[in-house]
DNA sequence: AGCATTATTAATCTCACCCA
DNA sequence: TGGGTGAGATTAATAATGCT
């Protein structure tokens, strides 16, 4: 109808403001609307989950975890080569779970029998290190082995500031770490059949 | 075997460079 | 101007060794 038809001067314009006031006014509010979806998608997360979290404490449960974080993180059992179970990591929570698990799942578990060791860079402080991991692991002192730096980074910045090296955790006892591998090996096998038997 | 220490390597990251 | 890339550096991990 009103093709063809000029504006008079002014108009085109603003509309135009008209039009992007009114559509940045609408970003606003879909970026809100976005914003509480995705925290009620968190929370759902959290409602759902937390039972399942729960279960951590059951011992049978905790196993599985362990094996399940032995089989991705830990040293594997082999008698001609390493002898010692252990875990390295350089996240805290690795390191933690690995511990609070064992505690779980072993009424066996001897405190006595665990031994640490940090691997830092050549200009970190091994001593700054070592407390650092006792503080996160409760572990004492006298159960550290002396720290060890790696030659190859001698005269080379280390560039993560909050770099607090690696600590390699050991659990000095065979039967554990074999009881754990065979326990992996089983629910691997259980996970296999079972995926093959559902859907092939 | 068990424990302590050291060596080596796998995995990941960085950064310069190229190109669309 | 930002993604792809690959060599070399760095980080994270496991293997190996030595001693009792």
């Amino acid at each position: 109808m009103c093709r063809g038809v000029d504006l008079p001067d002014g108009y085109a314009k603003r509309i135009a403001l008209l039009n992007t006031t009114s559509l940045n006014k609408a970003r606003v509010i879909a970026a809100e609307m976005n914003r509480i979806k995705r925290e009620e998608m968190f929370q759902a997360f959290v409602a759902n989950n937390m039972p399942l979290a729960k279960m951590i404490h059951k011992r049978e449960i905790g196993k599985i975890a362990l094996a399940m974080l032995c089989l991705g993180e830990a040293s594997k059992y082999n008698p001609a080569k390493s002898r010692s179970f252990s875990l390295g990591n350089s996240d805290p929570r690795i390191i933690c779970l690995f511990l609070d698990l064992l505690r779980i799942s072993f009424t066996s578990f001897n405190a006595e029998k665990i031994r640490c060791g940090v691997q830092c860079r050549a200009d970190q402080d091994p001593e700054e290190l070592k407390k650092y991991w006792m503080r996160i692991t409760g572990v004492p002192e006298r159960l550290f082995y002396k720290p060890l730096v790696d030659p190859r980074t001698i005269g080379k910045p280390t560039r993560k500031p909050d770099y607090k090296g690696v600590l390699r955790v050991y659990y000095m006892n065979t039967k554990v770490h074999l009881e754990l591998e065979s326990l992996a090996d089983l629910v691997y096998n259980q996970a296999r059949t079972r995926a093959r038997s559902s859907s092939g």
